[in-house]
DNA sequence: TTATTATATGATTAACTGCTCATATAATCA
DNA sequence: TGATTATATGAGCAGTTAATCATATAATAA
């Protein structure tokens, strides 16, 4: 049985990179194949297909064929909560460290 | 000028590591110095106060000097809206996964 | 069947991480 | 001043990550 901070790690671990957020981000307008992503992020291929494994075994993303090829989604929606507030955190720390520097 | 999946990433990064989740999780009490954390954590204290560099960096945690010892508390205490719902997405994977077990 | 298209994976490499031990620095007290 | 306490950091190491290239696999169409 994993404990709570390893499960709670597994998954912010696996958003902590630019192009896996950059790959959640573009699912938010549905699901899509790695040919589609390939383009789109201008990733390598190979490189692309291993962020994806990442996602997925962490459960962000999940993966079906349809045909050829593979299609991945988002697994639950409230990742993008997640995004969002490290974005406002991120934001939030940009503003008080130029505060920061003003005072000093 | 950093993109913003970077920024992201890096609150992300810093977050992605159960004992750094269990820091921030203990700073919920309050402030905290280096040496309540060894003792509490069970962690070595070089590692500790690496870990806790991690977290300063990504702007999580503000240290300051107190004596001797140094300080530390959160910076933005919607770090921890950030952990709860990583335990969310965590807790329901499990459960996804639990029945696709049974469904197979 | 073979050719085509889409994806995954092995091998390799460079860089990074987490950890430990030993040591340096810094503040305080006697 | 020197001793004590708290924290940070250098060095070293094993393990991991992200990236690339080449190749393997898998589904489909001709």
């Amino acid at each position: 049985m994993k404990k709570t901070e390893e499960l709670k790690a597994e998954i912010l671990m696996a958003l902590g990179h630019p192009n896996r957020i950059r790959i959640v981000e573009s699912l938010r307008e549905g699901k899509k194949c790695n040919c589609e992503l390939v383009v789109e992020l201008g990733l390598e291929q190979s490189n692309l297909s291993r962020h994806l494994k990442v996602l997925i075994e962490a459960g962000i993303l999940i993966s079906w064929r349809e045909g050829v090829r593979m299609s991945y989604r988002i697994a639950d929606k409230r990742i993008y909560e997640i995004l969002e507030l490290a974005g406002i955190i991120a934001r939030s720390n940009i503003e008080m460290k130029a505060k920061a520097l003003k005072g000093a």
